[in-house]
DNA sequence: GTGAAAGCGCTAACAG
DNA sequence: CTGTTAGCGCTTTCAC
């Protein structure tokens, strides 16, 4: 069996306490009693149960992070971002996936609840409602949404899709079809609005392509749309999608960027790698999952005063190979 | 604050005992009595504390996992394999990222070892005998990787490799490279060897490309040297290289499969959708997920006795456009 | 069947 | 500065 704090203070022939206090509040024992006290407990290996711990001081030093898909390289960084800063404040992290399934968003929710300080919620897409009805004893922070009063750390998706927009007007574009993630997603909705907020701004025609699920396969489902919609130009919910997009337009021999420009949005792995390079909106993933532990950190510590319950990360657009000048076409608004 | 156990005994008209016993021994009281606690704690939204109970039982009902690195698809895979089993099995796990760097490993697997029942370590990238040293007082099974008497979860490598090379021999190749992963990852080594011996086998020559990182970009530096060797196909570590492979051989202009086949390992979702899409050895993530969590299990709960230490999972072929019959050549074997 | 009491490993008063 | 005491929420003997 491990060694407990018992055996690491008969070693050091002190009591518990001190070696609790030795510990965890260095500057209250004496340096020679501390010295005794350390050399024992790392003579035994000791390592103090946190779950002890947290019994009594009410933190667990456990996080709880529930994504909606991990296979999705977009929270594969999150994740990986919220792991690393987790890592850096000594705090463990435990990890749902809700398969894109809303309902068992709040069954993990509260499973987790009880092990945990407190949970990022990272996009869910459970129903505002539903989302506030949890009133779980733990912190909760929101990623990638925002609900009510409810502290979130989210991406400027609109400006980023703005940027999107004006860079194809720039190129000549003035029809531009936008391709819709899931309608559950609070990013697309951002991301909806603030494209035809800009498309208004810019002069341009904005045409809305059904709602798609956000991978590659939605891609591959909307592309025909895109090109019948007579648009020089599409943006994509995410860099899957657009993925996909780019996939089918070259199976039907259709060049891009010569005759259709693409853009995504989240700058995944992948979409460097593509043939042609995507252009896409670049969003700070792993600095997002970092924002967020932060937030919710400062909240468990001061207890929600000071700090602001918003965080709102910039997003970048990236120009690489797949937008160009919009090619000469029949009947544009113009 | 969320109501405890002594709450619902209040309100039960019982003892905490009682409570206790009713909810998880419940055929050791008198069925009204159940049912009188079982309302309680449904009206308090009672949900017991596993931290506490664990100080006592010893088990957390927590999982540790260890991977290398998460935005690798195929350990997001894994992950999410092991997730919904320990999810099925009403345990929770806690995720750790190594960055692909060995030393961490035994770090985290320490900073785990206390709050979890068993740990899982996934690819490790440590040497046997810093693995060895890690006797944590937790349970550890190794996944995709086989350490001395360690249970552990692997899939048959071997048997992928040769199934890939003999796919190719029956396409005419006769000079075969392979594009070598990490110098410490067990998965490779098992592949090298896999494909050396099938290679005597069957009378194909066997080039051996240097030690590449396991990622697209390895691919991409590996390429060159393939198209150089001589050889007329090329097996890549993983999927992602094998992706690497197929971008820089488009960008040189060399087309894939007619004057170079290519496969890839692992079957990650990306490899379906590539251009042309990838022949790889599909490895069975999800699976192999579930079935080390299995195993954890089971070794917790049966102390080691009866269920076998090593489970091994069957790879399967999957042509798809990136090989084809070996073009002529010049100098080969024949 | 059920309750009383002890105690898991740890920290937080409170004395000294 | 350090030891003593109490108790976090839960399970488990051991009586009844």
């Amino acid at each position: 069996m491990a060694a407990t704090i018992r055996d690491v203070a008969h070693a050091a022939g002190v009591s518990q306490a001190t070696v609790s206090r030795a510990l965890s509040m260095p500057e209250l024992v004496r340096p020679t009693t501390r010295a005794r006290v350390e050399a024992a407990a790392r003579e035994l290996g000791y390592r103090p149960n946190r779950a002890a711990r947290g019994l009594i001081t009410g933190r667990t030093g456990n996080l709880g992070l529930i994504v909606p898909d991990l296979s999705n390289p977009f929270f594969a960084a999150v994740v990986k971002g919220v792991q690393a800063a987790a890592r850096a404040a000594d705090h463990s992290v435990f990890i749902a996936d809700t398969d894109e399934e809303a309902g068992v968003e709040a069954d993990l929710l509260r499973a987790l609840a009880k092990q945990v300080d407190g949970l990022i919620l990272c996009s869910p897409r459970a129903p505002d409602d539903e989302l506030a009805a949890v009133d779980s004893d733990s912190t909760i922070v929101l990623m990638n949404r925002r609900a009510g009063d409810r502290p979130s750390v989210t991406v400027d998706n609109a400006d980023g899709m703005r940027q999107a927009l004006e860079h194809l007007v720039a190129l000549g574009h003035r029809r531009v079809a936008f391709v819709a993630g899931p309608r559950t997603s609070w990013s697309n909705t951002q991301r909806e609005e603030g494209l035809h907020r800009s498309a208004e701004a810019g002069h341009v025609e904005l045409v809305h392509l059904g709602h798609f699920p956000p991978q590659f396969e939605g891609g591959v489902a909307a592309a025909d749309l895109a090109v019948a919609s007579g648009a020089t130009a599409v943006i994509a919910y995410n860099d899957l999608v657009a993925l996909g997009l780019l996939s089918r337009l070259g199976a039907r021999g259709i060049p891009v960027p010569s005759a259709m420009s693409v853009v995504g949005c989240d700058d995944i792995g992948m979409s460097a790698m593509s043939h042609p390079a995507l252009t896409t909106v670049s969003v700070p993933k792993r600095a997002a999952g970092r924002a967020t532990v932060g937030l919710l950190l400062s909240l468990l510590d001061a207890g929600a005063d000071g700090s602001p319950l918003h965080r709102e990360l910039p997003t970048q657009l990236i120009v690489r190979a797949t937008t160009e000048v919009a090619p000469p076409t029949k009947g544009t608004t113009r």
